[in-house]
RNA sequence: GCCGCGGUAGCUCAGUGGUAGAGCGCUUCUCUGAAAAAGAAGAAGUCGUGAGUUCAAUUCUCACCCGCGGCA
């Protein structure tokens, strides 16, 4: 099929704090759309004002999905999101919408943009648990004998990902590097991304994060803690500092680390304000 | 005014008679089932100022300046 015969989605996309729910809200209310939102950690219940999971009022009635799906003591990863995202805007461009990926988890949204086919090997705790005993030498060395190629591509002080290239390779008998595949264009794909200065992104970062501590972050971690223990989603900004100074810190880094990731995409359109956006979606309805 | 302690990277501090390190921060980067995660590389200091001892001083000595604490 040729690209321009694949369905449209439109991707917004950006830092944190740069604007990206009001624009896409507007956007969607513009083009007929819904959203769907490409957040590692707006999918858990619970987590809301940390996340800063857009409010009802902030939803303008506009239909969010992949926000708040599952609990906190439940596993979610880029795979699975990658399914649940494909299904949803499937969905909405049936019922003759134009479907919104927004977010700024980097990976969620390059699943979806490049179609990572992710090898076929769910997460093995076990064998998991096991490597995690081995030193990170253990590992590469471990790791090149199971796939002598791959040991040029993977980080070698990287520990976690060593484990996953091993997993993969050990159980699926075949080496982790011949299996980072990325399939055909699955839609017709308009990428936004919404260009900030630092300064700007400081001075909304700090503002979100005073919010938040007045909204009663401590108390919603406090409650998650108890509810569910120290889960692996906690591992979030906001969800582990004791003030708001350290958390605008992190925020901040977070937000870089988003840009360095985002950079790689050439695709990407930067726009500075809503006008903008919505002039590169009519271009790309025609 | 006196006594003591301190002045080394943006910050907190190690350290050495042969011109310096760490942690954090900063910059850049990696990313195929934890990604708000995990990891890598790099920049950065006339070691408070001036003088003395020495082949050599950031390190020893003296004076001065600044900060902190105590005594007057």
């Amino acid at each position: 099929m040729r690209e321009n015969m694949l369905k449209k989605l439109v991707v917004v996309l950006g830092p944190t704090a740069s604007g990206k729910t009001k624009m896409a809200v507007k956007l969607a209310k513009k083009f007929n759309g819904e959203i769907v939102s490409a957040d590692s950690r707006q999918v858990y219940k619970g987590m809301d004002i940390g996340t800063a999971k857009p409010t009802k009022k902030e939803r303008q009635g506009i239909r969010h999905h992949l926000i708040d799906i599952i609990k906190p003591n439940k596993e979610f990863n880029a795979a699975i999101f990658k399914k649940k995202a494909i299904g949803t805007i499937k969905n909405i461009q049936r019922r003759k919408r134009l479907p919104f990926l927004v977010g700024g988890t980097g990976l969620y949204i390059q699943t979806i943009v490049d179609n990572i086919e992710f090898p076929k090997v769910a997460p093995n705790k076990k064998l998991r648990e096991k490597l995690e005993q081995k030193s990170v030498k253990e590992l590469f060395r471990i790791y090149k004998k199971l796939d002598p190629k791959g040991i040029k591509e993977i980080e070698k002080d990287n520990k976690r990902r060593l484990i996953r290239a091993i997993e993969v390779s050990k159980i699926s008998k075949k080496p982790f590097s011949e299996q980072k595949r990325k399939g055909k264009p699955l839609f017709n794909i308009l990428e936004i991304g919404i260009k900030k200065s630092k300064e700007e992104i400081k001075k909304s970062v700090e503002k979100r994060i005073k919010k938040m501590f007045k909204m009663g972050l401590e108390n919603e971690v406090k409650g998650l803690v108890k509810k569910y223990g120290r889960v692996p989603c906690l591992q979030t900004i906001g969800y582990q500092e004791s003030s708001p100074e350290e958390t605008s810190l992190h925020t901040l880094q977070f937000a870089k680390r988003q840009m360095t990731w985002f950079k790689r995409s050439k695709k990407i359109q930067w726009v500075k304000n809503y006008q903008q956006a919505k002039k590169l979606i009519r271009q790309f309805l025609l």
